[in-house]
DNA sequence: TTGACATATATCCTTAAAGAACATATATAC
DNA sequence: GTATATATGTTCTTTAAGGATATATGTCAA
């Protein structure tokens, strides 16, 4: 077959920003780490590929959402740890308010495609919501 | 301006293939028509590009999730006209899968935010599980 | 002490989708 | 017959994701 056929789930949004700016909520941390945390917040799978990750953060400090700052300590080689700053947490609340409006926004078309393919074979329509 | 600073909302998932099958579920319909119902369905704003329509649709044919016929009565030029295949039905349902999957994630994701930065002004930091 | 391995960050290249501009064709009204 | 609205189709540019790869450093064992 040529074509592929991709059946319903095509590329869906990664919600890459938000997830950082949530993981750094709960306090400073770095790349690797964040590597490892990312995929508890539900949008991406488990292999989180590491480029993309250092790419946003640094544009994440371009904008000032984020500060880095190099730490030495520990074991390993020397991490750039980053902490979230208040105008990240204002970028944060944006992307709450707009996640709930895509809340909304999938819940109504779910809604609808329920009415429209609410099974019309019973003797009355009574209730829209018969559903399990 | 060099920065731009998005703020909180980048670019949205469209979800152009699941407007379009549910603009033809209640109906054939072609591409003209549609560019004027799609944003009914919230996705989109209110001027949609023409070609990605028209892209979609026949790529949406290949794939055989729609048929079109050519309609040459009415006034005006012929239209394609587009109507909804079985396989496009089910690839729809998968799509209403996929849509109420990410709605529960969205909603886990705000949830976590909510309590995370819930007031610690309170007298007592009960259980970390005192979601309403 | 040096070689292997895990940690940690960074850059580059390719691909896929969106967005936007442009091109074509036809019927109807004037 | 010419202008306009309808209708479809193509092409180009931009952007972000995805993936591969490069670099550097600390730890541990032989």
């Amino acid at each position: 077959m040529s074509g592929g056929k991709n059946t319903g789930t095509s590329k869906a949004e990664r919600y890459i920003q938000p997830s950082l700016l949530m993981a750094l909520l709960s306090g400073a941390s770095y790349g690797y780490e964040l590597l490892q945390r990312l995929p508890d917040f539900g949008f991406f799978r488990e292999d989180v590929p590491p480029g993309m990750i250092y790419r946003h953060l640094r544009q994440m400090e371009e904008e000032e959402l984020v500060i880095s700052r190099w730490e030495a300590e520990g074991s390993g080689p020397a991490k750039r740890v980053y902490e979230v700053t208040p105008a990240g947490r204002e970028v944060l609340e944006a992307w709450i308010g707009h996640m709930e409006n895509r809340m909304r926004k999938l819940q109504d078309f779910v809604a609808l495609y329920r009415s429209r393919t609410a099974t019309h074979t019973a003797d009355h329509c009574g209730g829209k919501d018969s559903e399990r």
